[in-house]
DNA sequence: CGTGCCTTTGAAGGTTGTCAACTGTAGTGG
DNA sequence: CCACTACAGTTGACAACCTTCAAAGGCACG
């Protein structure tokens, strides 16, 4: 079977039923007798840190989910140089652009951490948007919220500075990546390097560097090395909120 | 009749089956008894230059496709300002985004040049989802596609010039604004102010203006208000080429 | 312990944003 | 028909932000 491969499972080892990452997800509308026929054709795939879930320029077989940890989605260059297009999280597609449009994926994409994806085959999400509408709906629900995410950032990209972009980033990181002790103190471990960091910004490594130092000096935020320290939250989302409105 | 305002016409003003705009549109792969569907249910809606299609905060009450014209969609903040975040083209979707997510317009759609709007109700929307696998991959693929392009975008704000951002900008222009004349000379009208186009590529008027004199003094573009003459296609394509591989 | 890579730091310069004034143009009213 | 107004667009000066280049520091790995 082509899908004995390293990291392959079979279904039976994660019920759809009982998963987490399906709250939010394409899948968050689908009914019962649904969801048992996804279960049972869906395979499962764990990928290690650091592991390519797939390549640039790979024929697309199928469209993933991710299930749990995180992943990058990277884009080379002739020269082989990559930037870090963005970060997929529990509940999100993975390769859908390439799914429904060029079938040949259009980024790499790699592992952060032990991730958990879902894997359907053309056959499998045919069936499965055709049988529940809830399905169909639940995609378009999820791409045009992509899409207008998509719109945030490259106005965030190009009206507002590095450091408020930082800011803004440190924010979103939280929902997945945060955790606030006792005191009221956030501590965000950020699932990637400082190269990956300026990708994500739209800027360089030196200028993060500065930035990070910046927020340091004026007591908004601690770093060192992934571990990121936020004494006060409502001083981080101060610094989004004081460059420009909306 | 709710329908009967300004600008809306009956549905069999335009047939689906000549409408140029269904190449590359999300209705490209359906079939001729959908279509038939589609022609008696859909409405038709003229709108003038410069008039709204919706306003920021509306409800949605359905899907518009562009059918002719140009559409630009802005933001505005609570202080009233606006950014033009995009144009929408003939065989585009309008208003997608809400309709799926939100329910609430989150942007303005107003008309460049005279438009022609199809309108589809949801429950049109919901009949041609289900009928028809063609129509869900297709819109599947378009969101896709615009979602792939998004990336696109956002790489060329971070990693480019506004000289080059410039000049890519004026060669996507080229396939709906374009025309070249017997002597291979590429003439084109902008559909946008120049605000408008230093909002398209994330920048300021100013930088705008500085940068288009400069193409001029380089013989690469010549500008005279919303009227662009470039000489040779090629020195334009150099423009976007020599700025870094990809 | 050395090596290599990522990160940080420093210095310098370029690109872009900001502010202000000027120009041109379109629309208005006398 | 022309002056006036209003506003978009341009131009110039300047500053700030950010990038670039270079080198040193730090960390993980062999």
């Amino acid at each position: 079977m082509q899908l004995r491969r390293a990291g392959w499972r079979a279904a039976s080892s994660l019920r759809c039923h009982t998963c987490a990452a399906r709250c939010g997800s394409i899948w968050e509308q689908v009914g019962p007798e649904q969801l048992d026929v996804l279960d049972q054709r869906k395979r499962v795939r764990v990928v290690n840190p650091g592991d390519v879930v797939y390549q640039q320029g790979e024929r697309c077989t199928g469209l993933y989910v991710v299930q749990r940890g995180t992943v990058a989605l990277r884009k080379f260059d002739e020269a082989g140089n990559s930037v870090l297009l963005r970060l997929v999280h529990p509940g999100q597609a993975l390769g859908y652009r390439c799914f429904f449009d060029t079938g040949t994926y259009r980024a790499q994409a790699q592992a952060l951490d032990t991730v958990r994806l879902c894997f359907l085959t053309p056959a499998l999400l045919r069936t499965m948007l055709h049988s529940d509408p809830g399905v169909v709906m639940g995609m378009m629900k999820r791409l045009a919220r992509e899409l207008g995410e998509a719109d945030d950032r490259f106005l965030m990209a190009t009206r507002r500075s590095v450091r408020t972009r930082m800011a803004h980033a440190l924010l979103q990181l939280r929902d997945r990546h945060g955790a606030v002790d006792d005191g009221g103190v956030l501590t965000l471990t950020l699932p990637v390097s400082r190269q990956d960091l300026a990708d994500l910004l739209g800027t360089r490594p030196e200028t993060v560097a500065r930035t990070t130092k910046a927020l340091e000096r004026d007591g908004v935020a601690y770093f060192q090395g992934r571990v990121v320290t936020i004494p006060d939250l409502d001083t981080l989302m101060d610094e989004v909120d004081s460059d420009g409105p909306a």
